[in-house]
DNA sequence: TGCGTTCATGAACGAGTGTTCATCATGGTG
DNA sequence: CACCATGATGAACACTCGTTCATGAACGCA
């Protein structure tokens, strides 16, 4: 890239555009084809701007990784409808809406986290970089207490354990479709259906011995 | 290490055990600290013999790896109990087995297998490669159907939906504990205990609207 | 117009990777 | 004892990685 176009991408305000076309790349690879692989080259070349241009607006790639996956985290979310409110409507649509939620998510965020799986602790190297989907997990066992404090669930209800098979649905349906190498699809209606009803049914303390 | 202690490793079958040797250390180093980051020259060191000698007993690095993670699986496997017969003890007992037994093969397996999560397909590329955990997936889903055939579960019980719970708990525990870069501890049996519990609640098909 | 600052450029560096190969010690065979 | 095939050796190769730096173009301002 010519000194003149740069310009013309970095505006009026000092580079912050530069910075900002960098983050934005970053994010579109990830989401493409997750973070394990992904080159600062390639970042580079995707962006169109020369290699170590990334030294100029972060301190190292650590710092852009960083801040594309939190970008890539905020829109995935941002593509995601609104989670429901405990007290409204019934308790089985609710959690088929935290469980489609929930699949939605980690769909769209397992593939760019799993080059960081591999070696232990690496996300806590991210500052401030939080779980995927933690916020998710929290509102979703959120929900059960309060759905439970307003009687509309039983009130010994096993809301931690329902709130754990649902998130492992979640990672089970992602990461065994990873594994396989295939990309994650959706799962067919009938069976959400079926496992919301099976968790629904399940979350009642047994009635006979 | 010098010829002659190489050639002492080698014992009388013409450089069978020095293969062996490799493929046990590559094991080892797996299940210390994955796959990921696992170099070359970092096994032949741990094996105590030359940077190229893996080449005289395997086409290349992927070989190697393949075998161990083979050998890694196979060691899994048979540090755990067998899996319980359709028919035999109780459901409620028989399910807590096969999700401990899972919990552990997942525990044991995940980690290693992590590094090779990122790249799509990559498992395709192992030859002969099954999915961790794949035979005790199918055992679990084998012996619900038997049970329900036996008349030991309701004749409309949903098997599918009680099997991809169980299997979802196994990832959720070792991922979630991954993904915040501890190590996977086992889970504590009352947490187990309420699990199998609302899979079991839940397995039989709603008696109330 | 001329100056100083900003910052993109792209070649280069050093480290690390998987892999190859000429060399040579070794043990078995005649 | 002399010879040969086996296979371990470790230096070297080609490549990629993250990162650095001297260079010079473009801009705001006087």
């Amino acid at each position: 890239m010519s000194p003149r176009k740069a310009a013309a991408l970095r505006g009026q305000d000092g580079g912050q555009d530069l910075r900002r076309h960098l983050i934005d790349t970053a994010e579109r690879l990830i989401a493409e084809q997750g973070t394990a692989g992904l080159t600062v080259r390639a970042i580079a070349r995707a962006a169109g701007v020369a290699d170590g241009v990334l030294y100029n607006h972060f301190a190292d790639k650590e710092e852009l990784l960083a801040q594309a996956l939190r970008a890539h985290v905020r829109t995935a979310e941002a593509t995601l409808g609104p989670l429901p409110e405990p007290g409204t409507g019934t308790v089985r649509d609710n959690l088929r809406i935290h469980l489609d939620h929930g699949l939605a998510l980690h769909r769209a965020l397992l593939p760019a986290f799993a080059g960081l799986l591999a070696q232990p602790g690496v996300l806590a190297g991210f500052a401030g970089l939080a779980e995927p989907g933690g916020e998710w997990r929290d509102r979703l066992t959120g929900y059960l207490r309060a759905e439970r404090e307003l009687g509309r669930l039983a009130p010994d209800a096993r809301v931690d354990a329902a709130a754990a098979l649902i998130i492992g649905i979640c990672h089970e349906s992602v990461l065994s479709l990873m594994l396989r190498g295939s990309t994650p699809a959706p799962l067919p209606p009938e069976t959400v259906d079926d496992l919301v009803t099976t968790v629904l049914d399940g979350i009642r303390p047994p009635t006979t011995a």
